[in-house]
DNA sequence: ATTCAAGTTCAATTGAACTTGAAGTCAAGA
DNA sequence: TCTTGACTTCAAGTTCAATTGAACTTGAAT
């Protein structure tokens, strides 16, 4: 069935762009997986190229090592992904984008507005308190805090 | 001069939002300077609260602590930042602020184009390759990496 | 036969921004 | 006087996503 082609580790860490520390990591956490060669070396499909790429591109987005593994978990097994998988995948991440995109918004429009004025005032600024959930509770605390999607750390290299 | 009312620390967490503990931190990495009590407890003056307004502020926008302190250290020691002041600053932020949505738009662009191609190529798809670095390169790896300006964690609580 | 690069495992380290814990001090109230 | 509770310092721990290092094995080329 499937072709004979397996690639080493330092192949697929060059082609993928990921360093073989990484792939390594990425297998311990169950991300991608791997053959061994009778001497315990990794043999790689040439399908874990795609999954790499989904790698990169969902912690792009902004997702954890976790999220991806789900999201990974929850995509067939063996077969590509099709068009309806990946629509469906897509979406879920545009999503996430928008609201990245409109905290930042957010918080630039906030910035425009005191441009001039000096203010920075602790109770008052948008800059400062971008207006998301200090503000509603009631005896809030003068200063805010970033809307999650902002807070979110995500490095990749 | 000054006026005599000082704050203890707990007033400045609950006033501030940050936790105690976040503002010893502060003050050990240089960013905020508290008086002592006889007995050695930490006395505030109002003033911290600017600059821990400041400070949020400035994270929220992406900068690192150290990055920070550098940016309160032109600032003038003492007397509140005049309008000039802010208006410098202000610009810079701007101007990363910028950069990160030009990032997410890129990120954003290239998932459209994607969807119901159900690509994710690895040398071609934008999604895992946002065009910055990687396709430049000579013998460039498949995919990519994220620009930097989104690459930089940032948490805050 | 020797050498070398490339692979293996496992544990420890990195960095940013804090938080948590242990052990102790101090002032006020019952 | 005793007990809270708020504070102090300093060291160590947390999270995420990896990287690094030590010690060792393998396979191919010289």
């Amino acid at each position: 069935m499937s072709s004979q082609e397996l690639l080493t580790i330092s192949e697929v860490a060059h082609r993928s762009g990921f360093a073989a520390s990484a792939l390594r990591f990425y297998e311990s956490q169950g991300l991608i997986d791997a053959q061994r060669s009778p001497s315990g070396r990794r043999c790689y499909e040439r399908g874990v190229l795609r999954r790499l790429a989904f790698i990169r591109a969902a912690s792009n987005v902004g997702l954890t090592l976790e999220e991806i593994r789900d999201e990974l978990d929850r995509l067939p097994r063996g077969r590509t992904p099709t068009r309806a998988d990946w629509q469906r995948i897509s979406r879920h991440w545009r999503a996430r984008l928008d609201e990245q995109m409109l905290a930042l918004q957010r918080l630039r429009d906030g910035l425009d507005s005191c441009i001039g004025c000096g203010c920075l005032s602790l109770q008052r600024c948008g800059m400062s308190n971008p207006g998301d959930i200090a503000a509603t509770s009631p005896d809030a605390p003068g200063a805010a805090y970033l809307p999650a999607v902002l807070r979110r750390p995500h490095r990749l290299r």
